[in-house]
DNA sequence: TTGACATGTGACCAGATGGTCACCTATTCT
DNA sequence: AGAATAGGTGACCATCTGGTCACATGTCAA
């Protein structure tokens, strides 16, 4: 339990799985070989980032074939987001987080 | 831009700094020899996880005479939210968060 | 004003982390 | 069957990170 979330912050931690998990929100479903070729990186690298997102639950994967397809699961993320927001402040933040975003985006 | 969030995923990578995290949602506006005692640690451990979930971010701090009060602030936890769930999606991912919750509770 | 209290800084060390490589297995295509 | 493709494993190394300590500054109370 308290485990599992350190996983997922952990796996969050490094810019390279961010980025991994980005191509996954665009498009799901991809191989490891086709998230490959978007890093400039080692294909063992990518693998071993793969692996600790799919540790952490973050990515969910099926074999197809010679092939494994990922899958992005939002979950624990939604997860992270209660942990420190309930549902009282939850609009504030929100009203919050809109305004930061259009102050930055008139600069 | 990106640097910032860097800060903000690296600082919640810790457990630590997420108990910290914690203290301050159960209660704003502790000192830092407030928070010193709720752990088991020398007090420079302490102070050096603050300082970086200060640079993140995730803490504003006010000086009053020789103490530091530290608030909790969650803007960047929404901004991680909002990366990976967009407004289509939040329903269903807020459903099956409940849903796993409920699950969980009934062992 | 002197001593106790709250916090800050820089050096230092052990252990964790990110990345690469050599080598291996399983599946598909011709 | 043989070659090419997709992916997996364990060792290895440079660097980052979490924690401690000695020392220092600013603030409050008697």
């Amino acid at each position: 339990m308290t485990e599992d979330d350190d996983r997922v912050f952990k796996a969050l931690a490094d810019p390279t799985r961010r980025f991994l998990l980005d191509l996954l929100h665009a498009r799901d479903g991809r191989t490891q070989s086709e998230l490959e070729g978007e890093l400039a990186m080692s294909r063992f690298g990518v693998a071993k980032h793969l692996k600790v997102l799919e540790e952490a639950g973050l990515v969910v994967t099926r074999r197809v074939g010679r092939e494994k397809l990922h899958h992005l699961n939002p979950v624990p993320i939604r997860l992270i987001h209660d942990r420190w927001i309930d549902k009282y402040t939850e609009p504030r933040v929100a009203a919050l987080t809109e305004l930061k975003a259009q102050l930055e985006s008139e600069e």
